[in-house]
DNA sequence: AGACATAGA
């Protein structure tokens, strides 16, 4: 909850901003107080006010309500408390509101839990991953990531606890609210008596509300709620912002994004600027731009942070610190700031209108990072965060032709651009037998569906008949990772090294555990060598969790060693929730001691399909897929960069200039055979081998 | 001889 929050200074008061970030209030502002009169009064004069007798009717007599709230309505934190006043969690059930992140989902509950004037946890609790802080028996208004709710259909398919539930931020389209939206639609067939309330975007509100039309004719002759949904919209409470187009289509946004910055800062009264760019390096370049900019620098009051998930925590905390008065502050993110979290103080907005985006191609498998247009709402939402605090401005570095003509009006929903190997598994564990009908919000390619039951199939994960095997498949989708990793954990209890594995796979899910900061690139790699093992990246990791372990978990330790601490504690908490898992699955506990030939195989049970072999005559180190020949090449910050032992496997590719296989681990081929013989036969082996 | 948008279980 007090992510942000400074040590030393008032604790300060989280509030749900509407758009899944979170708003950062000192409590000093609020002079009022806590009082529960000032509380209902301020609940009074939430937008979304004028409407609880209006949604509670729809509500009641309607299976899906559709609520489209804009930015500062108060629906997140107000709907559910409407619903509870209104009985919807009496007779022991209980009222769910779904985010699609964590942050969000902790500082609503703490909010709603502060209005109700009850203790967080008891009638109003939140469950994400690896905390549960709710109580069963009195627990009314649970707040949950959407992956969470999906986890909790596992042990309970139509979620029968729950009278209400609510989906917010649906229009975000993330691939765990769409697989969410399409069951709850199966679950309202079972369930009558389950009312949906669906938040979304005004751009999204008519696609979903046909989505979950389930009406017929003759409706009238059958009992229960209107199958028909209805839509609400609520109005917002953000300031007017004016949009500035550029005059000309600019050949280099990076250049053009600093060279506007230093113009608003020239000629515009004071406010924070906030640039959206689309990556790292395009803005350590701007950054760069603005502080060699003689232009600029010999001006006092500007105050340049960089924003992205990558940056080290401390780093990242800079940007919520108070601007000094008489000073401006420039904020240069990633898409990060368009809805994962808020900026207090910004009244100018940057937009060079695109971000990295990921695409998948299911005829490679390979997932891309892209950059590529954003859409219009995007578009809009960027320039949104303009008008938090008075009106604001937004310049957009591309010209309004573009916008009206070229934009998309909304993104690709995140499943059609993903590997659906997760997702399938999922639906399946949930009995959904049918996977290409089923009746998606939005339907991904049958190639992408097809490639993911192909993986699964050679896991043995999946029969001939597209059933979940047991008990290796049920197990699979017991464990919360994907397929392939799960499968790898399986087999390494038939290998006697789970210990180890499950290491392995509690570091390949998060994104680095090296510490790397601009410029120490050389001191990172002499680092890493200190830990380098010839068998490759995955026992490289071993080796480093051994050390930060027997350093007694020392953050001096991973200082010296350009190890990332925060990093180094995420994989001990993910490796305790993961042994959990494995003894109940009856997964014996058991270290090989530093047999890296058992770890090494029970990896290519759960990979072998990313096997690869370098070509017999090549200098520069070109492998190609033993699947499909693609031509891959070992990622420089591999372990086994130039090493290039012949026979390897990935477990990622990142396509730039060529592609590159991140954390890779040389083996035996035999082992594919052993691993996967109806994938691998003999023949198909030799042959290449030759 | 060279690189990592953003979430989530």
């Amino acid at each position: 909850m007090s992510r942000f929050w400074k040590p030393g200074t008032e604790k300060p008061v989280l509030v749900d901003d509407e758009e899944g970030g979170v708003l950062f209030y000192s409590s000093l502002s609020s002079s009022s107080g806590y009082g529960h009169a000032s509380i209902e009064k301020q609940r009074q004069r939430l937008p979304v006010y004028k409407y609880r007798t209006s949604i509670l009717y729809l509500v009641e007599n309607h299976a899906t309500t559709v609520i489209v709230g804009e930015t500062g309505s108060g629906k997140t934190t107000q709907i559910p408390q409407y619903l509870k006043e209104a009985g919807w969690a009496e007779g022991g059930r209980m009222i769910a509101c779904t985010q699609p992140r964590r942050l969000a989902v902790q500082s609503v509950a703490s909010r709603v839990s502060e209005e109700m004037g009850v203790k967080l946890g008891e009638e109003v609790g939140y469950t994400i991953r690896f905390e549960d802080i709710t109580n069963a028996d009195v627990t009314r208004i649970k707040f949950l990531t959407d992956g969470v709710l999906l986890r909790e259909m596992m042990d309970d398919p139509l979620l029968s606890k729950y009278s209400v539930i609510m989906v917010d931020e649906a229009h975000e389209r993330s691939l765990s609210t769409d697989i969410l939206l399409g069951l709850l639609k199966k679950i309202q067939r079972r369930r009558p008596e389950l009312r949906l309330v669906i938040s979304s975007a005004t751009i999204e509100a008519k696609s979903m509300a046909s989505f979950f039309n389930n009406s017929r004719k003759r409706q009238e002759e059958e009992l229960g709620p209107s199958k028909e949904p209805a839509i609400l919209s609520v109005e917002g409470r953000g300031f007017n912002v004016q949009t500035f187009y550029a005059e000309e289509p600019v050949p280099d946004y990076i250049r053009a994004a600093v060279s506007t910055v230093s113009s608003i800062h020239d000629e515009e009264p004071v406010g924070d600027i906030l640039v959206f760019l689309t990556g790292q390096d395009d803005i350590e370049a701007a950054i760069q731009m603005l502080t060699e900019d003689t232009e600029v620098t010999r001006k006092p009051g500007l105050f340049v942070l960089p924003l992205y998930s990558g940056l080290p925590r401390a780093d990242q905390d800079l940007v919520f610190s108070p601007t000094p008065r008489g000073k401006r502050k420039v904020i240069i993110s990633t898409n990060i700031a368009e809805t994962s979290l808020t900026l207090e103080g910004v009244v100018y907005v940057v937009d060079c209108g695109f971000s990295k985006q990921r695409f998948y191609n299911p005829m490679t498998d390979i997932e891309n990072l892209v950059v590529a247009p954003i859409s219009k709402a995007s578009a809009r939402q960027r320039a949104g965060r303009a008008g938090r605090v008075r009106p604001g401005k937004c310049y957009r570095l591309y010209t309004e032709e573009y916008f009206l003509n070229e934009m998309s009006a909304h993104g690709i929903p995140e499943m059609q651009r993903s590997n659906l190997v997760s997702c399938v598994i999922q639906l399946k564990a949930l009995g959904i037998d049918n996977i290409l009908g089923f009746d998606w919000p939005a339907s991904p390619s049958p190639e992408a569906l097809i490639r993911a039951l192909e993986v699964l199939y050679s896991l043995g994960v999946i029969d001939d008949d597209a059933k979940l095997t047991s008990p290796a498949g049920f197990q699979v989708a017991e464990i919360p990772l994907d397929p392939m990793i799960s499968k790898m954990i399986l087999a390494s209890s038939d290998y006697g090294c789970s210990e180890e594995v499950i290491t392995i796979a509690a570091v390949l899910s998060i994104q680095s555990i090296w510490f790397s900061v601009r410029g120490s690139q050389k001191e990172l790699d002499e680092a890493k060598l200190r830990f380098a093992a010839a068998e490759g990246d995955h026992v490289t990791f071993l080796n480093v969790n051994k050390g930060f372990i027997e350093s007694g978990k020392s953050s001096n330790w991973c200082h010296k060693n350009h190890v990332n601490y925060q990093a180094m504690k995420k994989v001990q908490e993910i490796r305790q929730q993961l042994r959990r898992i494995a003894q109940r699955l009856g997964i014996a506990l058991k270290s090989c001691e530093g047999d890296t030939r058992a770890v090494r195989k029970a990896i290519t049970a759960g990979f072998f399909a990313n096997a690869c072999r370098l070509e017999a005559f090549s200098h520069n180190g070109l492998y190609k897929t033993i699947r499909s020949s693609q031509e891959v090449y070992i990622h420089p910050s591999s372990v086994l960069f130039r090493v290039n032992p012949k026979w390897v496997i990935f477990h990622s590719i990142v396509s730039t200039d060529r592609q590159y296989m991140r954390n890779v681990i040389s083996i035996d081929p035999s082992w594919l055979t052993e691993a996967a013989p109806h994938f691998y036969q003999h023949q198909q082996l030799k042959s290449r081998a030759q």
